[in-house]
RNA sequence: GGCGGGGUAGCUCAGUUGGUAGAGCAGAGGACUGAAAAUCCUUGUGUCGGCAGUUCGAUUCUGCCCCUUGCCA
């Protein structure tokens, strides 16, 4: 696992040209059928060549959720085991993972219900209310969430459901115990080439045809759909197709916003996986692949 | 050359009826259990263009200069 443009996915091909694996992807949006340039989903004939799971699974319409990404990943697993090959996870949706690693508590969930609250609950006077009606039930909630809405909502969506507060039911992820026995790997680069990898990625994904492809989706309602519509750069290209932004600006938005993510994915695998292995990888990762599958085979 | 708008944090700019200044963006750190490429929190000392004058005190007023930009020649 590692942040984007960490260089991860060409690590795990070269992993899996040595060892029997195959690729399980834990990306939250390259599950998307269609969303293949913005989301620098390996290529058809690296699929081809090394099997992947778990992308191209959904239509951009449906809803992804962490639940939903552990079971398929469960299935997955258990598939590749079947083959008596080793299951490769590889991706930078840091909660996805950790999901699978570690499980997750068997909490109720209610879309509907979730639909309802957010509709009670607008605005800033309906978050100052959502804070307030927490407190009341959940004060350990309100301390941990802030004002994060999107959370809060879920805190009372489970405890209107079962009675009890979310943070007295989440327990599982305390005892820090992996449900499988797995080398977790958090790959990174230092800072400023990380940086430099993101920039010129972004430059080229857009002269892959990065712009055809969110005109296309965007013309299919990318931008109204449950959760694909929060990728990066989609949206940010689809101003651009608005005329509300010009090139320039719009490549410069979007590699900012990927710069963000990639700080936030860093500080999540360097909190939240401390059964992680960090790895600074250089300029080529020939060295990090032959430990990990020297581990593998020894 | 004439008239005017500007020169303030890395960038865009606000502001100080004269008591040395603050937002957004960028940057940095953090949180995170069913939307996670999301959502949320913390973090801003900079010769306030230069020199001189007025003043107890100037980034704020005055004068000159430099740079920039617009209009007129």
């Amino acid at each position: 696992m590692g942040p984007t443009g960490s260089g991860k996915s060409a690590l795990a091909l070269k992993i899996a040209e040595k060892l029997p694996c195959e690729i399980i992807s834990a990306d939250s949006m390259q599950v998307y059928r269609g969303m293949d340039i913005g989301t620098a989903k390996p290529t058809l004939e690296e699929q081809k060549y090394i099997k992947h799971h778990l992308i191209d699974i959904l239509d951009i319409h449906e809803r992804l959720d962490v639940f939903f990404y552990v079971e398929k990943a469960q299935l997955a697993i258990a598939e590749i085991l079947e083959k008596k090959k080793i299951p490769l996870i590889v991706g930078g949706s840091g909660m996805y993972i950790r999901a699978l690693l570690y499980g997750l508590d068997p909490l109720p969930s209610s879309p509907s219900l979730r639909a309802d609250l957010r509709a009670k609950y607008e605005g800033e006077e309906g978050l100052q209310a959502l804070i307030s009606d927490i407190e009341k039930v959940d004060a350990k909630a309100v301390g941990i969430l802030g004002k994060n809405r999107r959370k809060l909502i879920r805190a009372l969506e489970v405890f209107l459901i079962t009675g009890k507060s979310i943070t007295q039911q989440q327990e599982i992820w305390e005892d820090n115990k992996l449900k499988y026995n797995a080398a977790v790997y958090f790959v990174t680069r230092k800072r400023a080439e990380l940086f430099d990898r993101i920039n010129l990625r972004a430059g080229i994904m857009l002269k892959q045809g990065w712009i055809e492809e969110t005109e296309n989706l965007v013309a299919n309602g990318l931008l109204n759909t449950p959760t694909a519509w929060q990728a990066i750069g989609y949206n940010i290209i689809a101003k651009y197709l608005n005329s509300e932004l010009d090139y320039k600006e719009m490549e410069t938005r979007i590699v900012s916003a990927t710069k963000k993510y990639a700080r936030r994915q860093e500080t999540w695998f360097n909190n939240q996986h401390p059964e992680a292995e960090k790895k600074i990888l250089t300029l080529d990762n020939c060295c990090l692949s032959d430990e990990i599958i020297n581990r593998f085979t020894s």
